[in-house]
DNA sequence: GTATTCTAGTGGTCGGACCTCTCGAAGGTC
DNA sequence: GACCTTCGAGAGGTCCGACCACTAGAATAC
């Protein structure tokens, strides 16, 4: 994009990149000391700091003190911690981020359906379960419910998708977890995902993707009661979405 | 998500955090002085570099050498410098990024025959015509391109589409520019992009959705050919998807 | 009036001191 | 021997204070 060269910050996210892309870089491995690091690349220990806190806020690297500083690990995150500040910022409705999260999901579930294999169906079948055993625990239920929703992702075997949902998925939760659900509710959500799960293993793409898309417009408008019960405080952040000219 | 308070960080973040969703702090706005800024957190400047330095790497700050540092203006990103990294990080396939990008914008397109507003009509018409008018030119072509997928997005209404949209499709154009399209291609693609600028103005949303998608498979199968063309190297970063176990 | 130079203000870099956390090693206890 | 406690090396976190580099507008020169 720029100078690339110039800001030392760039100059320590361009070394460690190509040292990704060259591969001497590998999820999980360990970077030098900040010290002896910061000697080897002849700059400020506060510089190398500066780039490494970039990359970690991407998540990139994982900083762990008192004991160094990882390449990230596990399933990737496109902007999950970023998501919510941006809401705040732009004023992000959540029913677009439901919208968002429908679009995503229900693609997801065809997907998977398609292309799931058979380990995935047993996974999923294991959260169907524990959603029937758990309907009286809320708590406990949500846990199964959101590990369904992720094996589904893996299933799908689009690896940008399912960190593009979980980014959603986060945010949401982020935004009301005080959302209790009734009893009642999870029976039916209960029921629902097993149609789902039963549309996957039969690889039925069509109708995956179609009761995905009931399932969340259900929990949609579900969230939408609780908190127009709960807080009938007309949105403080509402603004006119000033048409905003066609920028290239 | 953690103690919030203990790292300088978390305090400079959440506390700019605050002033945003307070109200306080608007787009484009601007943020004190660095030393004004930390004397009035009682915390040193370094930290404070730290903290804005995170925000900044989010897309919610705008820090400019010599004038000062501001809230992010214009649109919302979600990660868009971080995909690349995280792709060369994780090994994302760039059938993945179309696919992604596909379901992304074909449900943009059927959203924006819902949704559009005359006055995006008018731009998308804008566009197609000077899409026409540059068939002979792949790099002014491109601008056009470019700004006709834009102009949808926002069409949309769901700024949080749009944004996941943009991230894509910048990362898409990163892995490879060099790609020049010839004369014969661009025609063909431009007669597809008036079919869509038809469907969403005739609020045809299936049929949006529907030419969408053809038109990306087929920009995509153009450009795995000539990727093939170019450079025949099985991909270095070839690795087994380890069924990493679903974790809550 | 225009072009050049200066300068105040703001972010960027430095290095080097000191604090805090983690984890394993070394001892002590039962 | 198994377990608990203590300790210390090594790593990141914070701070300070000085100085560099960039930007924009004011002052000056022509």
């Amino acid at each position: 994009m720029a100078k690339t060269d110039t800001h030392m910050t760039m100059r320590v996210v361009n070394h460690i990149r190509s040292m990704i892309e060259s591969g001497g870089l590998q999820p999980g491995d360990r970077i030098p000391p900040e010290r002896e690091f910061a000697r080897k690349l002849r700059i400020s220990r506060a510089s190398l700091r500066t780039g490494i806190g970039y990359l970690a806020a991407m998540g990139v690297m994982d900083v762990r003190h008192g004991v160094g500083t990882f390449v990230a690990d596990g399933p990737p995150e496109i902007g999950k911690s970023s998501l919510s500040l941006l809401g705040a910022l732009h004023g992000f409705q959540s029913w677009q981020m439901f919208e968002a999260r429908r679009i995503l999901e229900s693609e997801l579930a065809a997907l998977a359906a398609e292309r799931g294999h058979e380990h995935h169906f047993a996974a999923l079948s294991e959260e169907v379960a524990e959603m029937y055993a758990t309907v009286g625990n809320a708590m406990e239920y949500l846990i199964h419910d959101i590990r369904f929703h992720r094996v589904i992702a893996q299933a799908s075997g689009n690896p940008i998708l399912a960190a593009l949902m979980e980014t959603i998925t986060s945010a949401l939760y982020d935004e009301r977890r005080k959302t209790a659900e009734r009893s009642r509710d999870l029976k039916e959500s209960a029921d629902l995902h097993r149609e789902i799960y039963r549309a996957i293993r039969t690889r039925n793409a069509a109708e995956a993707r179609a009761v995905m898309k009931r399932h969340l417009a259900m929990a949609q408008s579900a969230q939408d009661l609780e908190a127009m019960a709960g807080e009938p405080k007309s949105d403080a952040r509402t603004r006119k979405g000033r048409p905003r000219p066609a920028e290239v």
